[in-house]
DNA sequence: TAAACATACGGAGGGTGCCTCCGGTTTGCA
DNA sequence: TGCAAACCGGAGGCACCCTCCGTATGTTTA
């Protein structure tokens, strides 16, 4: 990382700040070759920094995922620890909601750990558990939810928030919270 | 239909038998190619019958769809609309669980009025909004739940269910409808 | 039943995207 | 300044999509 060619270095920064456009218009399926042309750089290049395309999500997202990791921290002692969760999951949806098709991504990378999202999701997986956890214990959420469910679920809305239009996320996750009886 | 070539109609049912494997094996992205293949057919002969593959999913689709809009009348009379509701709500995440993929091609088609598969998806969301409507006069359901978010979330479980080992439909349905609070 | 007509068949071919491989070029250090 | 290590680029093989049209087969008619 340190001993890295100038050249090297300046291809690997265009070729994220490409992705990342792409990926936003154009969703987590983007033509790579696509992105290596708009980077000015040849499709070799691209796959040489990143040997897969969640190579270049893992680098696109790991901030992102660290930050979920350190909020957990934030909201460790706040007042209610439903609310806590509750404002962490928004938080989970809106990162998951980044590029279209990336639930897809975050779900079956937490399934296979050979890919190069596995380490920072599972880490963020940790940080909602013990979340989850917390509210438990205080009562202010059902003792028999899982937290591989509860992640699948916030996911799931991310996914739905997709096929429909404007901005249904915030909604959709108050009805999974909520449930459907009435009020 | 009635003037059918003979060996057209053979050559239809087959193509028709291989989608179903090919999609149960493979869901609903399985290459075409091999579909035509498998059924000892010409690619050219497959996109005759089928345009696109939403035609293929269309045809094998059809019968379902009409099913649960058949549901839809025996469940009218239930004792509890709310129960009533919840059934069709399984059946209609079972049938959008039926290949992999499959909740993405629902969803996709209920939004765009070309799809082949438009208007049985079309008459089914129907026979749920009904169904909702019943729950919330009865005072079942939260009367601020709209059709299309409730169907958006039934598919979004079948999408769940998905990234989960096991047959977790059902539960992450009960999920849905409970919501995370407390028992 | 054989010709004539309507229908249906099949696969070659052109397009897009994935990914690998390796001859040629550039960079930075000695 | 020279040279090895690091890096670049795109040609090429693969999979899949979809269209087009010459050929074959089923069906009707005389």
């Amino acid at each position: 990382m340190s001993a890295m060619r100038a050249d090297a270095r300046r291809n690997y920064d265009r070729l994220l700040a490409e992705a990342e456009a792409a990926f936003r218009e154009r969703g987590t399926g983007a033509p790579l070759e696509e992105i290596a042309r708009s980077a000015g750089v040849g499709i070799g290049t691209l796959y040489r920094h990143f040997p897969t395309r969640d190579a270049l999500l893992e680098a696109l997202l790991h901030d992102r995922f660290s930050t979920l990791c350190e909020r957990e921290a934030e909201l460790a002692g706040a007042d209610s620890p439903r609310a806590a969760l509750i404002d962490w999951l928004r938080d989970f949806a809106r990162s998951s909601s980044r590029y279209r098709g990336l639930p897809d991504s975050v779900m079956a990378t937490l399934a296979n750990e050979e890919s190069a999202l596995h380490a920072s999701c599972h880490a963020m997986r940790e940080a909602g558990a013990r979340l989850l956890a917390r509210a438990q214990e205080a009562g202010e959420v059902r003792a028999d939810l899982r937290p591989d469910e509860l992640l699948l679920l916030a996911a799931s809305v991310s996914w739905a928030a997709e096929h429909q239009e404007g901005d249904s996320a915030e909604r959709l996750l108050t009805l999974l919270i909520e449930g459907i009886d009435p009020r």
